[in-house]
DNA sequence: CAGTGGTCTAGACCACAAG
DNA sequence: TTGTGGTCTAGACCACTGG
C-alpha cells in the first residue's frame, strides 16, 4: 500500500488525492505530518510542504501549525475566472470592437454609491454611460462612476479613442477590487441600448476597484442576452 | 532605489509589485533573471522564485525558460469564486435549509446532454429535477443528469433525505468539471417553481463534473431572483 | 550550445497554537 | 511547553528553449 520514490511535488500531490479520492484518508481525518510523509515517500519536507500547500489552497486540506493537516469535511470547490477587458474579449472572438460614449458629466453621486466608494457628501464624481459593441451590435452596456481624486486628468481624457476601462486599467492600477456577478430583467433602458426585448434576463457585473485606500471606480455591466461566462473547475 | 534585505517571499513579491505598479518595469518589459534579483534583495534564489511564481500565475507575469520573465502586456485579471454546495450556503445564512425533489426518472437524454456527457446514443441517465428552499422559500430550481455508469448504486438513493449534490459530493469527487455562469428569463415553469414573475432575469450556473474519463453528471442551477455571487480581486 | 526558470535537498530557525 | 507547519538557505541538477 506505501509508495516510495514519489520524487516530485506533482507525484506527492497526485499520490495525496489519491488517498483522499479512495478514502484511504476520509473527510475530518487527521493525515500524517510532513516529516513522517517525507520519509514515507522518500523526500524532502520541502516536496511534501509544496504538494499539500496547494492542495491546501484549493480547499481539499486545511492545515493549522500544531494541529496537522485534516482532509476538508466538506471541500469547497473553488472557480477561477477570467475577467478580460471588454475590448480583448471582442478581437479574440474575431469580432471588431468599438464603443460610445452615450453620457459623461460631473456631479454627486446618489447615497449607495458614495457608500460604495466610501467619499464625503460633497464629493463630485465623473460619470460615464457607454456601450461597448461586437460588429457593430451592442454587447455591453456600462455605467460607471469614477473618482477624480484617485484619477486625475481623469477630466481630459478623450474616451473615444479609449474606453474608460482601458484607460484605468493603463493609468491607475488598482490593488483591491470586489466583483460581483448576479442577473436582472432588461428594462427600457437596457432594452433600448443593447438591442434586446424589455423583460429579457441580462448578466451582470458590478466591480468597485480601489488604491492606496481611496476608492477609484465602480462600474456596472449589462450584458447582451446570451452572455455566458466559463471555466473549469 | 535598490531594496536589500528583503528576507521574505512575501516582501519580494511586494517589492516587484511596487515596481510594476510604478512603472519601474513597464507591461511588456523584461525583468531581471532570478540570481541577479536574489543578489540584489540579498535572499535565496527560492524566495525570489517564490515570488515571481506567484505573481506569474496570477497573470501579472510571463515566464519561459531562457527567455525569462516579462511583465504582461494585457494582464488578464483573475476572480476565485467558491463554488459551495447549497445546503452550506444557505446554512451559512442561517437559514433553514430544505430541498424536494419534484420528478425522478430514468430515460434517454436529449442530444445535447448527450453530447455534453459524451455517452452512447442507447444510454439511459437519471434524471432528477428538484428545488433547494431557504426557510421554506424556493432559492434554487435544478435540472439534473445522472450517469448510473459513473455512479452506480445512485438507483437505490433516497435523495430526500440528502440532496443529489451531497451524495454526489461525498460519495462520487469528480476529478475535472465546467462550470458557467449565464443568465436567463424566467418562464411559466420557472416563475411557479421560484415563485417568482415569469419575465424575471434568472442567474444561472451549469456545471458538468468528470471522474476517470467518464461524466458523472450535468446540472443546471436557477436561482431565485436578487442571487448574486460575490468576491474580490 | 548556454542561459533561464523549475525543482529537489538537507538542514535550520521561526511562529503559532494545542495541551 | 512542544509539536506542527511556514519559511529561508546554499547548492545542485534538470528541462526547456532561444540564439
Amino acid at each position: 500500500m506505501s509508495a516510495a520514490g514519489l520524487k516530485s511535488w506533482q507525484a506527492v500531490q497526485g499520490e495525496v488525492r489519491r488517498r483522499i479520492d479512495a478514502r484511504v484518508w476520509k473527510p475530518g481525518d487527521m493525515i500524517p505530518n510532513e516529516a513522517d510523509l517525507s520519509v514515507e515517500f522518500g523526500c524532502a519536507r520541502a516536496t511534501v510542504n509544496r504538494a499539500l500547500r496547494e492542495l491546501a489552497q484549493s480547499g481539499l486540506l486545511e492545515r493549522r501549525r500544531k494541529a496537522g493537516t485534516r482532509v476538508t469535511m466538506h471541500p469547497v470547490r473553488k472557480a477561477t475566472l477570467d475577467i478580460p477587458v471588454i475590448r480583448h474579449e471582442i478581437e479574440g472572438r474575431q469580432q471588431a470592437y468599438s464603443h460610445m460614449v452615450l453620457t459623461s458629466e460631473r456631479l454627486k453621486p446618489p447615497g449607495d454609491i458614495r457608500a460604495r466608494m466610501q467619499i464625503g457628501p460633497e464629493d463630485e464624481l465623473l460619470r460615464l454611460v457607454s456601450v461597448h459593441l461586437a460588429d457593430a451590435r451592442p454587447h455591453v452596456f456600462e455605467d460607471r462612476w469614477i473618482n477624480p481624486r484617485t484619477a486625475p486628468n481623469i477630466e481630459q481624457v478623450d474616451f473615444s479613442a479609449l474606453s474608460a476601462n482601458e484607460w484605468l486599467v493603463l493609468n491607475i492600477p488598482f490593488e483591491r477590487g470586489d466583483i460581483s456577478f448576479s442577473a436582472t430583467t432588461a428594462g427600457a433602458r437596457e432594452a433600448g441600448i443593447l438591442a434586446c426585448r424589455e423583460g429579457e434576463g441580462l448578466f451582470v457585473i458590478e466591480r468597485t476597484t480601489w488604491r492606496n485606500g481611496e476608492s477609484i471606480t465602480v462600474v456596472r455591466q449589462t450584458f447582451a442576452p446570451g452572455y455566458r461566462m466559463h471555466t473549469t473547475l
